[in-house]
DNA sequence: GGACAGATTCTT
DNA sequence: AGAATCTGTCCC
């Protein structure tokens, strides 16, 4: 399968993270269907991006091309998806916030016994991953090709313009003031939004004891 | 070699 | 508001 959006230039993720709002996020016996998608870029223009400072072990999926899972070990215990975009060389992703389970409920309650309604069982990047059961092993695999755990799939409408809202990205504080988020008006699997704000109390800040 | 902050989530 | 807990990055 192809789309429009594996042939965009990495400049367009915004444009393509904003198509992928309505999307469904199929793998391992559930369907998600996405209401909150994030940009990053890469090079250059973007710092908060992961492939900012240049290609590592870690961000090499994104420096790929568009179409593959980009996943990353998050504060050591979580995973995040991205959906790399933009041709080989020119690093962007979209970052998979939030979605709705339309199929698999029981089977993704299983996996996320802390849910306790079943809009939270993907209301966050994390959330999301825990879901589908995505392993790390998935890395870089293709989500439209059906060779990878993960195939995306375009909705039987697009969602209208007027229902979808842009904002900042969530728990960055660079480039605060791109609208490089989107989500569904007033839907309530959209993680919660949570103005960057440093961690707290990692040590003694007096340095006292 | 070491300190630190982070595209988070859950519990107090 | 704090804890769990790993890694890339920056600064010795």
């Amino acid at each position: 399968m192809t789309y429009a959006w594996l042939d965009a230039p990495a400049t367009a993720v915004a444009d393509t993270a904003r198509q992928l709002v309505g999307w469904l996020a199929v793998a391992n016996g559930v369907t998600i269907r996405l209401t909150e998608t994030e940009a990053y870029a890469g090079l250059g223009g973007d710092p908060a991006s992961h492939a900012h400072r240049g290609r590592t072990s870690r961000n090499a999926a994104m420096f790929g091309p568009a179409g593959h899972l980009y996943l990353y070990r998050i504060y050591g215990m979580h995973t995040c998806a991205n959906v790399t975009c933009g041709p080989a060389g020119q690093p962007a992703g979209v970052l998979l916030r939030a979605g709705e389970v339309v199929s698999g409920v029981d089977v993704a309650r299983s996996r996320r016994p802390s849910a306790k309604r079943d809009i939270d069982l993907a209301s966050g990047p994390a959330r999301l991953v825990e879901a589908l059961d995505l392993p790390l092993t998935a890395y870089g695999t293709s989500v439209v090709d059906g060779t990878g755990p993960l195939t995306l799939r375009p909705p039987a409408e697009p969602v209208p313009d007027k229902r979808v809202v842009a904002g900042p990205r969530v728990g960055v504080t660079a480039a605060h003031d791109l609208a490089w988020r989107f989500w569904i008006a007033d839907d309530p699997t959209v993680s919660a939004y949570r103005r960057h704000v440093p961690r707290t109390s990692r040590k003694d800040p007096r340095g006292m004891s």
